[in-house]
DNA sequence: TCTGGGGTCCTAGGACCC
DNA sequence: TCTGGGGTCCTAGGACCC
C-alpha cells in the first residue's frame, strides 16, 4: 500500500517548531523579505480564523495582521528544506515505509508492506507521532493504492477531525471515497481541466472514475489518463525528482513600479547572481540565459507591455559575470521606455553537467575557464560563511525595503547558523 | 481569484530530412 | 505533370504541481 504524508500548513508550522512561545497564537508566513510586494504563503489555524487566506497580499490584509498581532515571519526556504530534510531521516531511520521518497517539500511517498486496514492505520499513526515529536511539525497521513489514492486519503485525514490525521483508504471504500470528493480536488485536475469536465457534467472523483479511458483520453491527453489509472488503484504518476534540475529561474514583484533602465539592469544583475549560485550548486553549467520583464498587469489604467528575450551563449557556463553579461544584453533588447515595469525576472536553461563541457572550437580558452571556476568557487565559499553581501558586482546597487508591520520577525537561520540556534533554558 | 515564485511535462505545428 | 509516405527536431504555448 501506498503511504502519502503531507505536513500541515508546512511553512507556519516549521516557525512555531523553532519559537515554542507561538504555540497557539496567530502566525503568518509570507514571502516579503526582498524585493517583492508580498503574499502570505502559509498561516497556522489560529490566523486563518481571523479570516486571513493563503495568497492574500500582505498590503491588503495589513491592518488586521496589525491589529491581532500577527507574528509574520519572512519565508525562509533554506530552513524549510533542512526541516523537510530531517522528517526524511527520521522515517527512514526508523524503518517502517518502504521506498520512502520526497515529493516536494512538504509532501512524501512511501509503501507499508502490510495488507490488514487496521494494522496499516496503527502502522500510519505511530510514523505520524514519530514525526511530529522528531520535528516538531504536524503531519497528515493518507494510505491506499496508488498516489493520488493516497492523496484522497490524505484529504479525509485532514479534511474530517474524526480520522485524527490518518485514513487508510482500502480497496472496497474507493468508490465511497470517491463520491464526496469535488473533481478540483483531485491531484492533477487544475482549474482548466475542472472547468472542462464540469461542463460535461463531471463533479466528483467518482464521475471521473466512471468514465471510460477513451472519453478521458480525449479530453484531458495523456495525464488524464494516468490519473484516471491511478483512481482505479494502479500506480502510473512518476514522482521520482530529477537528479538536477532542467530550468533554474529567478525573479521578483517589485515593490515600485519603475521605468528606469538603470534600475532594471540592477535587478536583472541581481537575480542572475542568484540563479547562477543555484546553477553551481547542483554542479551544473547552462547554455542559454532568459530574461523576461512585464509591466503591473493589475493597473488597467496604465499602458501594459510584457516580453522576454535570449541569449545563447557558445560555451555552457555557470560563471556569474558571463552569465550577467548573457543576461544584461537581453535585457537591452526586450527593454522599452515610458513602461512603468513592476515584474522582471532571469532563466536558465540547456543546462548540463559541469563535468563536460563542450568547447567552442575558435573561442575557448582553457586557462580563461579554469580561472572562472577558481573565482567562482572563492566567491561562493565567502558568501556562503559571511553572508551574500560579502562581494558583488558593481551593478548590484540595490537596497531593498522592509514592510510596515508590527509583528514582523526578523529572519533567523536556526538550521545554519550557529548564533540563531534556539535557546533550551 | 488575483500585487508569488519556482518548477515539470505534453502537444501541436513548423521546418527539415529521405 | 502527378495531390506520397515516413521520419526527426525544435519551439511556443498550455496545463499541471508545490
Amino acid at each position: 500500500m501506498i503511504l502519502h504524508i503531507d505536513c500541515n500548513t508546512f511553512y507556519a508550522s516549521c516557525e512555531v517548531a523553532l519559537r515554542p512561545d507561538l504555540q497557539g497564537k496567530p502566525v503568518a508566513v509570507a514571502n516579503c523579505n526582498e524585493a517583492g510586494g508580498g503574499i502570505i504563503l502559509a498561516l497556522t489555524k489560529e490566523a486563518k480564523a481571523l479570516g486571513l487566506k493563503r495568497g492574500d497580499p500582505v498590503f491588503k490584509v495589513q491592518d488586521i495582521l496589525n491589529l491581532h498581532n500577527v507574528a509574520v515571519f519572512p519565508a525562509n526556504l533554506q530552513k524549510y528544506v533542512d526541516i523537510s530534510r530531517r522528517l526524511m531521516q527520521v522515517v527512514r531511520e526508523q524503518g517502517l515505509v518502504l521506498n520512502f521518497k520526497q515529493y516536494s517539500v512538504d509532501e512524501f511517498f512511501g509503501e507499508l508492506p502490510l495488507t490488514d486496514v487496521s494494522e496499516l492505520r496503527e502502522t500510519a499513526a505511530t510514523i505520524k507521532r514519530h514525526i511530529e515529536q522528531c520535528t516538531g511539525v504536524p503531519v497528515s497521513c493518507g494510505v491506499s493504492l496508488s498516489y493520488t489514492l493516497g492523496k484522497v486519503a490524505t484529504w479525509y485525514a485532514k479534511h474530517y477531525k474524526g480520522y485524527n490525521g490518518v485514513c487508510v483508504l482500502p480497496a472496497d471504500k474507493i468508490e465511497t471515497a470517491l463520491a464526496k470528493l469535488p473533481i478540483e480536488d483531485v491531484w492533477g485536475i487544475g482549474r482548466q481541466s475542472a472547468a472542462k469536465l464540469q461542463c460535461h457534467n463531471i463533479r466528483t472523483a467518482l464521475n471521473l472514475y466512471n468514465m471510460q479511458e477513451y472519453e478521458v483520453r480525449r479530453m484531458l491527453h495523456i495525464n488524464g489518463v494516468r490519473t484516471w489509472l491511478e483512481l482505479h488503484g494502479t500506480p502510473s504518476v512518476d514522482i521520482d525528482a530529477p537528479v538536477k534540475q532542467k530550468s533554474i529561474s529567478h525573479s521578483r514583484t517589485f515593490t515600485y513600479m519603475t521605468d528606469s533602465l538603470e534600475t532594471l539592469r540592477s535587478y536583472i544583475a541581481e537575480y542572475s547572481v542568484a540563479a547562477a549560485r543555484k546553477l553551481r550548486d547542483q554542479h551544473s553549467v547552462c547554455l542559454s540565459v532568459s530574461v523576461f520583464l512585464s509591466t503591473n498587469r493589475f493597473r488597467d489604467d496604465l499602458e501594459q507591455y510584457g516580453n522576454y528575450a535570449t541569449t545563447k551563449l557558445n560555451v555552457a557556463s555557470a560563471d556569474t559575470s558571463i552569465l550577467t553579461t548573457a543576461a544584461l544584453k537581453a535585457l537591452k533588447e526586450i527593454y522599452r521606455p515610458h513602461f512603468q515595469y513592476k515584474k522582471a525576472g532571469v532563466i536558465l536553461s540547456d543546462i548540463t553537467t559541469d563535468e563536460a563541457i563542450q568547447l567552442d572550437l575558435f573561442e575557448s580558452n582553457p586557462e580563461h575557464m579554469r580561472k572562472s571556476e577558481r573565482l567562482m568557487a572563492v566567491i561562493d565559499e565567502l558568501t556562503t560563511k559571511y553572508g551574500m553581501d560579502t562581494i558583488k558586482l558593481g551593478v548590484q546597487t540595490l537596497q531593498h525595503p522592509q514592510p510596515n508591520l508590527t509583528n514582523f520577525q526578523p529572519l533567523k537561520n536556526q538550521t545554519t547558523n550557529i548564533n540563531d540556534i534556539i535557546e533550551v533554558k
